[in-house]
DNA sequence: ACGCTAGTTTGCTCAACCGCAAGGAATGAG
DNA sequence: CTCATTCCTTGCGGTTGAGCAAACTAGCGT
């Protein structure tokens, strides 16, 4: 397999305390794949026999309900660890990670898990650290959505996104990655239909602009007054 | 310090391999405390100087939202660890843990997790599962709120409490610690009334009996079929 | 350039559930 | 034993947001 270049994981703060040496020796056991648009980097339920990192790109991962019904649990980001089932205690992936935008990742079979973990403990920490941030996220999302109401809960979403995932423009601030008001709508635990609703509220009053999969945030203080429940009028 | 016995932890998963000369060690170190019903272990807020392991008796962790709504973040059993705070990278408590029962918990200082992880790894994969295991759990309920009514919601909750604390009876399973209308509530994101209202209709059909800050499940198997969504007449 | 598909907008209706309000039982204190 | 507090029950509107249906549009492939 051909080396992959210690420049492209070098920044990451997961690897930030390593030295060379021993992340030349991991770069060595991984392996990177392409996702094109619409594919799954692998299936819920599905044996986990590898963990992965995202390079570059977006991925949605999603659960199916027993019903059918399709929620987004989270979006993973470049840098992201995902897909690390084993340490979680479980053998099959929870989850379904599909690519939002094109995008890149890297991957170990899990032994080497272990192996991390005794050599280098730091590393844990780390992983340990973003598991962590994951849990918080979590309970965040828990407490938006038992104590706000729908329009709250979507204004949240897209200030996380654009942290997240922002990028300035000469008008606003863009997502960086195509997504649906049916990605907006699993997120929150709406229908597609309120959200798009919301969205031409909100595009009508200046606050963003929206377009097919595209959104464009255009007043920032706006839509953070109305995630802390100011009555936004006007 | 009085010595604290062996024993009392041997039996927790989280210690399960480590050998008792590092596990005196570590207890050495620890404190107890004893919390009555009401108390909190420590607040919101509040830097983060210890983290704690449950012994004995139960814990609701709460957080409160800026609007004063207060809300169950999760419940704490024996063996659980929680207020771990610097391992999750931020250096105040996330939320408020309140004895719902007459409990025990034990503490370190927050230097002593460092020494922990790196003296025996072993620990820091399990803390790790422990964390993973409660992200599922958070993610559940995340997609529990998004996809199900209350009437499923609550029919969850009931369950895992069930299964967490649920203790053998003549007539049912007694949920071992007391437990009000709100707290259900504040589990499942609704209101105490719609709560009451649902234990009521329940009960009028002998699958559950309530009392002041108790519940008795009489009949699991319909409790079960109603948290599927299974229609239930009868 | 054309049609097709996937994504989006919008109106209408209806049920679930919250909020308010008022009364009722159980537990504990004195 | 009595009172007071806390917890629970139940009724009644009113809103929010889901569900259904139908039209619209941007972008893609041919």
């Amino acid at each position: 397999m051909a080396d992959i270049d210690r420049s492209l994981v070098r920044s990451l703060p997961l690897f930030a305390n390593m030295v060379d040496a021993e992340l030349d020796r991991l770069l060595a056991r991984a392996s990177m794949r392409r996702v094109t648009i619409g594919e799954a980097v692998f299936e819920q339920g599905q044996k986990a026999s590898q963990f992965y990192l995202l390079l570059h790109g977006r991925l949605k991962v999603t659960q199916v309900t027993p019903e059918g019904q399709q929620i987004i649990v989270r979006v993973v980001h470049p840098g992201d660890l995902f897909g690390f089932a084993q340490a979680l205690q479980r053998d099959d992936y929870p989850g379904t990670p599909i690519a939002a935008a094109e995008s890149v990742v890297m991957c170990w079979p899990n032994e080497v898990w272990g192996d991390i973990v005794e050599h280098n403990p730091n590393l844990a920490v780390n992983a340990m650290r973003t598991i962590g941030q994951r849990l918080q996220e979590a309970h965040t999302r828990i407490r938006e959505m038992f104590t706000e109401e729908v329009e709250r809960r979507v204004a949240h979403a897209v200030l996380r996104l654009m942290e997240q995932a922002g990028h300035r423009e000469e008008d606003g601030i863009h997502i960086d990655f195509p997504l649906s008001r049916q990605d907006v709508a699993e997120l929150t635990g709406t229908t597609l239909h309120t959200v798009s609703r919301l969205f031409s509220a909100w595009e009508s009053r200046g606050i963003v602009k929206g377009g097919r999969q595209k959104l464009l945030v255009r007043d920032k203080a706006r839509l953070e007054a109305m995630a802390e429940g100011n009555a936004a009028d006007t």
